[in-house]
Formats: C-alpha cells, structure tokens, sequence
DNA sequence: ATGCCGGGCGAAGCCCGA
C-alpha cells in the first residue's frame, strides 16, 4: 500500500504534471494539497480514468485538499474540529480497507503563518494545536493513521539548506517546531526520517532566485503514522525529479509504502 | 530579496505562497 502526499499549487494548472505521475509512481493513495478550486471544479473524471475513487474538499483560489485511493474510500469527514469559524478547506480524513485493516488516512495543508507577529501566525500555532487535539482522539483507536501533507513545518536545522536565512521564518519558529515536536510527541512516526537519516532532503523549492538549481530547498512536507501504521512501514521517499519537470509544483510528491499483508 | 516566480482572479495589477 504506498501512500503519497502532494501539494500541487493548483490541480489544474499541475493537472498533466500530476497525471503523469501518478502513470508512472502508481501510488494506492494519494493526499492532494492547494487544489485552490471549488469541488465542482475538481477534474474529477481525468483523475477517476486512472483508477482513482476521489473525496474532495475544495474552496476558491486558496487551499483545498483532496485524497485519491484505488481502494473505496469511506466515512470522509471535511474540515479540522476545533473551530466553527475557521473556513479554510485545510483538512478532509477518510478510511480505506486495507486487505481487512482498516486505514486511516487525512491530508493536511497546515497554515504557512507568515509574517510572524501577525494573526497569521497566531492562526496557525492555534491550528496546530487543534491537529494535535484530534491526532490525539484518532490515535486512541489504536488503528493504522497516516497523517499526510505539507505541514509548512521545518523540522530541524538538517531539513533547510541556509538554517540562518530561516531562522525568523514561520515554517521553523521554535514555537513551530515545538508544536510540531508536540504533534510527533504523541507517539507518530516521521515515516521519511524512519527510512533516511542523511540530511538536507528536500520537498519544497521555491519558484525564485534558482532555488532549484541550486538544492535551496526546505522539507516540510510529511507523512505521519501511527504505532499501528508504522509497524508496517517498509520504505518512504521524495520524488525529487518531478521538481525538474515542465510546469512543476514548487513542491513535490512524498510517500511511504506500508505492508498489509 | 517584506517578492526574484507562479497561480488566481479577471482582464491590470494586486493578493498570496514559503
């Protein structure tokens, strides 16, 4: 079962990109972020041609997410708990059965935050901790979890090319990286970091300045799993190459292949 | 590089991302 988390920047402007990829990297679940477009505007039927169920959670020229699974997808759920007032589509969950196991999958687009000393950034601390609230409550049932997506989250000076540059940005706080340390804390495994230990792998390269020439990368993109789930992790990586592509996301596909049996 | 690129919106130039 290999599950994949990517954030597009736009499904229809990534559409032959992302379709492309999924032809070559046949994942069996794929977490979709920054759709930036409503539901009924999802290329529903280009991505169900390649074998795909899809649940989407769209909005308007921000956010969205959308999880793709060759297996039915069940008891989907839209929007992270916590906060009525917060309409940002940030957050859908669904389950799959997995050869009998039932698996748990969400996808994620945590807030950016910057500036920092703005709302933004209060909103996305406060974020934070409404993921570790429900993180907490799914990870009582004691069931294979994937919490999968960009977490706008640098983990540790081993994740950013130039830590210095970085060092009042949003993405790598110490209040970020000690949420985010509470969120793994839980008992989640960093499905990546299990499977490499080198440093400076990247996820997200920005548009500007040639920071893909030149590896300026950041990773913040993350697959997240539960002691049932980790158990059963056989190996996870970046497709880094989709980067060099015509048309690329700034970010690129992640993912982790579990074994059910 | 508090915006170099790229996408949305909407039809020029601003907002946003990380």
């Amino acid at each position: 079962m290999k599950i994949a988390s990517f954030n597009v920047n736009s499904i229809k402007a990534r559409l032959t990109n992302l379709t492309d990829w999924l032809k070559e990297a046949t994942p069996d679940i794929v977490c979709l972020q920054e759709l930036k477009c409503l539901d009924e505007a999802f290329p529903r039927s280009e991505i169900e041609d390649l074998g795909y169920n899809v649940a989407t959670h769209g909005q308007k020229t921000y956010n969205g997410v959308a999880i793709l699974s060759k297996l039915p997808l069940e008891d989907v759920t839209r929007g992270l708990p916590g906060d009525d007032g917060d309409d940002h589509a940030r957050y859908i969950e669904a389950v799959v059965s997995a050869n009998g196991t039932a698996l748990r999958v969400a996808s994620i687009y945590l807030p950016n935050g910057n500036p920092v000393g703005t709302d933004k950034f209060e909103y996305k601390l406060r974020w934070m901790d409404r993921l570790i609230d429900q993180t907490a409550k799914l990870l009582s049932y004691e069931e294979p979890l994937a919490l999968a997506g960009d977490y706008n989250v640098i983990p540790t000076a081993d994740d950013v090319h130039d830590p210095a540059a970085w060092a009042n940005d949003a993405l790598f706080r110490p209040e970020t990286r000690a949420k985010f340390r509470e969120l793994v804390n839980l008992g989640l495994t960093d499905a990546f970091r299990a499977c490499h230990t080198e440093a400076h792998r990247y996820t997200f390269w920005d548009y500007q300045a040639g920071a893909w020439a030149k590896d300026n990368g950041i990773r913040i993109d993350h697959i997240l799993l539960s002691p049932q789930a980790a158990d059963l992790l056989t190996g996870s990586d970046i497709d880094r190459n989709v980067r060099g592509r015509e048309k690329p996301s700034d970010h690129v596909p992640i993912w982790a292949e579990l074994d059910f049996g």
